[in-house]
DNA sequence: CTCTCTGCAAATGCTTTGCAAACTC
DNA sequence: GAGTTTGCAAAGCATTTGCAGAGAG
């Protein structure tokens, strides 16, 4: 990630090396904003550089932020395979779907309004197969 | 949906009144707590009555929220059919798909992981048919 | 040495909360 | 009158921004 920076003309700092290392190292987990700041905590790294940082990676389409329900944004590195995510709006615990697989079904449905969806950005709730059934779904 | 309230001994006051009317004449329109305090500005009603209220009418079932993309909630009386929420991400226009569709299509991808959608809360963002086709979508 | 980044602090936007006064029943 | 609701003001959380100083190239 450090030598997307560098071919781009971007400065490599140590802010942007320890960002690039706490999200190399938890791969393809779902970090906030506030966590990637708490894991770069070393460098008693502020807030606002955090953002600005995954503002740069984003840019550069290394690390892409999804929104998981209500409150803070989740942050990962780019997958491979791209995928949509189900939210348990019980135990919060995500699942990851193919979203070529997703993306068909939806478009099953909104292909006939000739909308065009993008569906990877907010995730779907729901609930997962360990809490389905505990409570009515309203 | 005043007499819901009664019905459940909750007091009928001048602001729900209000709210209760705004909601009522916009019917199916999306109305973020700030429209909706803007239009029954009359009572010079405060952003937290708003919230309040609206909190109480939608646990009486009378009154839902969506979350179009970033930025506020959107509130609307609860639908005779529940649909979801596309929205366009270049013109913010909304388009209503009955929820049956949707949910079976999204069920279709979700069954195998044991997930139980609820997809009505968040809508899925994308490019209507009058903007998509202007830039890839990413 | 220049120009990009960072830290700090403050501001933003949306929503929630505490508390005393106002109002409904 | 008792108890729910309201307005006000302030706090909360996630995120953004301005600015001067620190750091990379």
């Amino acid at each position: 990630m450090l030598s997307e920076l560098r071919t781009h003309g971007l400065r490599v700092t140590g802010a942007r090396r320890a960002i690039c290392t706490v999200l190399a190292e938890t791969d393809a987990d779902h970090l906030t904003a506030a966590d990637i700041a708490a894991r770069a905590a070393d460098a008693g790294m502020d807030t606002s550089t955090v953002y600005r940082t995954l503002e740069v990676l984003e840019e550069l389409g290394l690390v892409e932020h999804v929104h998981l329900g209500h409150g803070a944004g989740a942050y990962h590195v780019a997958p491979d395979r791209p995928h949509h995510h189900l939210v348990c709006e019980v135990c919060g615990r995500t699942v990851d779907v193919p979203i070529a697989e997703l993306r068909r079904a939806i478009e099953s449905v909104t292909a006939p309004h000739g909308f065009v969806p993008d569906p990877a950005h907010f995730a779907i709730v729901g609930r997962c197969a360990r809490c389905a059934g505990r409570e009515p779904i309203t």
